[in-house]
DNA sequence: GTCATACTTCAGATTTTTTTGAACAATGAC
DNA sequence: GTCATTGTTCAAAAAAATCTGAAGTATGAC
């Protein structure tokens, strides 16, 4: 039964050994789940969980903790959250220590995402989709598959015109 | 340097032994690239960038051959894509030999195949997250984190009505 | 300037996904 | 009805993604 593919049909998994509430564990599914969508590791996605449930910033040692997640993961994971934009931190002034929490806005936060993963993937292929119908042209290729090719350059344009507009770029 | 994820940083990968032209070889990464965000192998991808770029449709042995793939994959590659709307066969008569082509709307079965994804983990999600919301209450959690899980369970809730309406489903 | 703290790095271990192929099942041409 | 053809299944192998932790680096409190 098991398709070939898609997240969907996922093995049972090995528990983390969290020191989380039930509440905790439905949140950091429910992350989990839809970071899977996406390819977003399990440990970001806890990780996030973990931030927007919380009421307080939390820091670095406390984020390990309560996951049970080695320091190697919580290092990445902040890093990935951070560089796309979908945390903050702030600091107690007289330490070094950083405290982690959301951004405000988490739909800003997934279209970073989505930003992130789809634009340079329609920009590598830009030039490679045009490529594959000069050649097919040369090659003789049937009207309908210069059509289906000659479609999927124009997607691929219109689809790079429009993602600057969807949401300002990176900075900004 | 590598991020903890994201499809983005992948490895190089063991060439497959195919018998592809150059611009057949360019289609595949893309349709591999593109799949491989909504976390689709790649020899479904290949299956499908193969027959994308086909003047006729193919067989089952043809498509095995030039791909230099298992049996085992292409029929679960082509199991998925039947499955998912995004390829549809026709038979000569006098043989039991189905031959494979893309459906015509390629906007079509992208959004197939997102529904299949993205639905179920919505529908799973929306009880979990009622709860959440309540014990977070009962917890006497902030207002802000209150605040933020409402939030999610409304997205939920809209996003569960929208999805019909994108495109009708499965049947019809 | 010193050095303990706070994180980062990355090679190897682990887990998960994907692919393979030999055994098996279904079907329609005859 | 028979059986070669066509495709499926699934356990095991291979590949890929993710995680770990010990060693290393950077920084700011003092």
């Amino acid at each position: 039964m098991t398709p070939p593919s898609s997240k969907s049909a996922r093995r049972p998994r090995r528990p983390r050994p969290a020191d989380l509430k039930p509440h905790e564990v439905e949140l950091a599914q429910f992350f989990v789940r839809m970071a899977g969508i996406l390819g977003v590791p399990r440990s970001v996605a806890e990780i996030y969980a973990l931030l927007y449930g919380s009421s307080q910033p939390l820091d670095f040692d406390r984020i390990q903790a309560r996951l049970g997640m080695s320091k190697g993961s919580v290092s990445q994971g902040l890093r990935f959250l951070r560089d796309h934009g979908m945390i903050l931190s702030v600091r107690a002034a007289g330490s070094r220590r950083e405290r982690w929490q959301p951004t405000p806005s988490l739909a800003t936060s997934l279209v970073n995402l989505l930003r992130s993963q789809v634009l340079p993937a329609l920009e590598q292929s830009t030039p490679a989709l045009r490529r594959v119908l000069e050649a097919a042209t040369a090659d003789g290729a049937s009207p309908e598959v210069l059509d289906r090719l000659g479609r999927l350059n124009r997607w691929n344009g219109r689809a790079l015109e429009l993602a600057p507009l969807l949401l300002p770029p990176p900075e900004a």
